[in-house]
RNA sequence: CGGAGCGUAGCGCAGCCUGGUAGCGCAUCUGCUUUGGGAGCAGAGGGCCGCAGGUUCAAAUCCUGCCGCUCCGACCA
């Protein structure tokens, strides 16, 4: 992408609104634009980071087994009312009325619609297991939105559900996205630490909250320090088999939210206890029957008789997601995206636009990035040296490959690792292969 | 929902107290010079001063109401 041709206005200046460094670096890079309180429209440069974590959180659900579907954003009151939500909801569900009257809202989760779906369609426990998902936006009408994308009132999420005919069934299939949250957020670059969370008036036994480490995180939470070292082989989970071994292995380590944290009976040692601040990306719940008892949810059994099927749901704030991974990673020029999210993997920065031999150079690697598929945005605007290293910085592209007219010249280009500042005088073809590889 | 603050050019701000027809920096446009970490000079364009009402000869400025946004707290299936 030529960066003349692209839409990508960064800001020198803070907006004031900003406080959080998440929310100034995303509207100084051009990535999103306040539309009104909490709700925010997407620019090219951030439309394309909230696509590719979408796109990994999508394959790993798949990975582990579950299907996707798109359920609708605004639902029928009806449902809620069945399920006994609707009045206990709250001002948080944006209500309103279509032309017949008719009540309806904006969904601020999906369990409701995912049922129904599910109950009409599925009447034997051997169509069970299944896990199914979607990612959709969301509306909660939060009194008080900030944090930028963090805490928005629109948001998208992935959401999925697991349907199981009793609770044994249900933790298998809790284990299988316990493992597929790790594998997702290990994708991403983060390291996202599972921690014992209450299950609030949803009910429920079973639920863990998945927070990554951030000093401007919201959620106060304690782990054993040894978490930040935690291997968790993401690349390697076998979804046929029982994971609960494995969980049972790498939750050895304690990890608690505020709630759930009492320092009288906390088993580690003080020296060994992390107090930190994260921000919660992910939640995972196994609730039983709360859903599928009031809407009547239910299946066959071996016997010959009924059983209301035992559910979980399972939530990523995928928008959320782009404003923790840039709280988690960043320095004071700018973002610092982990390659799998970056909205490119290369900047190619044309010191000298209009110098001829510059030109050249910076024209045949372009062409050559390109060939080799590789995301590049070419900058290959007629600014001053200083001004292009300062946008580059601040969106934090993984690579830079800078040619200006003195490696013209000399037939090199400066390669420069954006994570740790590392640069190297290279030819044109070896920096090639480096991004490649 | 309690408390506090802010709305003036695309962004950051001054002007308001003490009323007199709107200014600075950056950005944008033109020209020349410059060219490896947000250049220099010269010129130019861009404003229902959040909205509505009131006071006044006169309102960005004073008064009232409303709207929007932000911060602290509570809240955050």
């Amino acid at each position: 992408m030529r960066l003349t041709r692209y839409f990508m206005p960064t800001l020198k200046e803070t907006p004031t609104e900003a406080q959080i460094v998440s929310h100034r670096l995303m509207l100084r890079a051009g990535m999103v634009r306040q539309a009104s309180a909490g709700i925010y429209s997407w620019l090219p440069l951030g439309f394309r980071v909230l696509k590719k974590i979408e796109q990994i959180v999508r394959e790993e659900q798949d990975r582990a087994g579950a299907h996707e579907v798109l359920m609708p954003t605004v639902q029928s009151a009806d449902l809620w009312r069945e399920s006994g939500r609707y009045d206990h909801y709250g001002k948080e569900m944006l209500r309103f009325t279509d032309r017949h009257g008719r009540d309806m809202l904006y969904g601020p989760t999906n369990e409701e619609v995912i049922t129904d779906i599910f109950r009409f369609y599925v009447k034997s426990y051997r169509d069970l297991p299944k896990m199914l998902y979607h990612i959709q936006w969301k509306f909660r009408d939060e009194v008080r939105p900030r944090f930028g994308v963090m805490r928005g009132r629109e948001f998208l999420m992935k959401d999925a559900y697991s349907f199981d005919l009793d609770a044994e069934a249900a933790r298998l299939s809790y284990a299988k996205m316990f493992m597929a949250y790790l594998a997702t957020f290990d994708r991403m670059g983060l390291k996202a630490i599972p921690m014992r969370a209450d299950t609030g008036p949803i009910g429920g036994d079973l639920s863990h909250e998945f927070i990554i480490l951030a000093e401007t995180g919201e959620s106060e939470v304690y782990c054993h320090k040894d978490w930040l070292n935690q291997d968790v082989d993401a690349a390697n989970i076998d979804y046929e088999s029982d994971l609960r071994p494995r969980i049972d292995a790498l939750t050895q380590l304690y990890a608690a939210t505020d709630e759930m944290h009492d320092a009288a009976t906390c088993p580690v040692p003080a020296e060994d206890l992390l107090m930190a601040r994260g921000v919660e990306v992910g939640h995972i719940f196994y609730f039983g029957t709360n859903y599928s008892a009031p809407l009547n949810a239910a299946v066959q059994t071996p016997d010959g008789g009924q059983a209301h099927v035992h559910m979980g749901s399972y939530g990523i704030g995928v928008s959320r997601l782009v404003g923790g991974i840039i709280e988690a990673s960043h320095d004071e020029a700018g973002i610092i995206w982990p390659d799998a999210v970056a909205p490119f993997k290369v900047a190619l920065i044309n010191l000298r636009q209009g110098d001829a031999a510059t030109d050249a150079a910076a024209e045949s690697l372009y062409g050559k990035l390109s060939q080799a598929g590789v995301e590049v945005l070419y900058d290959d605007r007629e600014e001053r040296a200083g001004a292009k290293f300062a946008d580059m910085d601040l969106i934090g592209l993984p690579w830079q490959i800078i040619i200006g007219p003195r490696g013209a010249k000399a037939g090199v280009v400066e390669l420069k690792r954006r994570a740790t500042g590392d640069r190297e005088e290279i030819a044109p073809e070896a920096a090639l292969q480096r991004v490649i590889g």
